[in-house]
DNA sequence: TTGACTTTCAAACGAACGTTTGATACAAAC
DNA sequence: GTTTGTATCAAACGTTCGTTTGAAAGTCAA
């Protein structure tokens, strides 16, 4: 086995599972030992490659977390695509679908909005990461295919606290997964996704004020 | 001083002292020697008061954040005390103002909902009090204040998924505050609270299809 | 085959962790 | 005044933590 191989497959096989117990344990509640016998490498494999545990937390954003963001975002424009303006109902819809049913598998959605939540309860360095080459330049792009249609009436400060109050809900329906199913009972299947899909549609659409027959 | 008051004042002020740091940091980050010497006494007090640090934990959700759940809870009903069956738009407006600006204070507000958050996210044993005391039976009241006018048209699926859509803002607004801040530009103060109430209440109201001249 | 370089490994480092211990101080009961 | 029970304390317990070390194994060019 060549050595570039070799190497990279133990710095991506830490990457990979670090970013699943981070998620699902927060920084502090993983250990050096416990990620690299998951990773089924030596303990001195993180320093070697990531100098300390907190350089491998910011590597598993900026090579994992960020590209998946850009995955979603990628499939959010790809829904819009060849529509010069879209209606607030397809850009509200296609939004809803990217972070619910998406290109992301379960278990990576549940990972990538649980490190966001983590981050946003309790930023760290990872944080201005998050916010300067993701969010602020998603809700721009989002608030922009929206406002297109909705221009004067509603000013930029409005137009950013709808788009909280609808990320708000993208980001509840994943990461409280576990107390959604437990309150409604139903269990977080595809069905139950496109229910979820459904219901922020809605919600949002008439929050902003938007006709839902306008589609 | 007498016993019961000696004994009373660390145990109290190892709790408060707890919660801020547990809501602040989580509870792996915070270690016994960090309470301890913020509560100013000795090491040995939490597992002498309360057996171990996990127990605490749990002390500090029955004995801190449930009662100011009820707090708010009761800010909720004295807002709509006396009227039998109030519009939507009372309805929606007391809760949101119960949790943005209700009877906590700022420092309070965020603890409680950076508490609840790290619950929803990664439950451990303190979610199942949460869920049954406070969580669902909220949810229920809510509901059911809500259905008294918009009876048959809307399920009972349909209303909790509302009730989620309408929390998860509530929940976002305050535990994201330094994101919010940040991306909106504005100081979280008395002003933008006020701004945050009118978005929750205007944006859920319009969610819900409910006209917002009822009121 | 040698020598330079990279990666892996077992072992150990000092520091910090949660918890326990036994002594001490003190208030109330007898 | 002695006994009993409670609260606090400094000190130490064994464990686990993140990190470092130096040797071993491996690759590849010369």
């Amino acid at each position: 086995m060549p050595r570039e191989n070799r190497e990279e497959l133990t710095k991506e096989r830490i990457l990979d599972t670090a970013e699943v117990l981070f998620a699902r344990k927060g920084y502090q509640a993983v250990s050096v030992r416990e990620i690299t016998s998951a990773a089924r490498c030596n303990l001195a494999a993180v320093n070697y490659h990531f100098g300390k545990k907190e350089n491998l937390y910011l590597e598993v954003f900026r090579s994992r977390w960020v590209p998946r963001a850009t995955r979603i975002r990628e499939s959010f424009k790809k829904a819009l695509a060849g529509q010069d303006s879209p209606s607030p109902p397809k850009v509200v819809r296609a939004l809803a679908q990217a972070f619910v049913e998406g290109p992301l598998s379960d278990e990576e959605r549940l990972r990538h909005s649980q490190l966001m939540t983590r981050e946003m309860t309790q930023p760290s360095r990872a944080f201005e990461l998050v916010a300067q080459e993701v969010i602020q330049p998603f809700f721009k792009e989002f608030a922009g295919k929206l406002r297109s249609v909705q221009t004067d009436e509603v000013d930029q400060e409005q137009m950013l606290l709808n788009t909280f109050s609808i990320f708000s809900m993208v980001l509840y329906f994943n990461f409280a997964r576990v107390a959604v199913s437990r309150l409604t009972g139903r269990e977080y299947n595809t069905d139950f996704r496109a229910r979820l899909v459904e219901q922020i549609t809605q919600f949002s659409l008439q929050g902003l004020g938007v006709s839902e027959m306008e589609a």
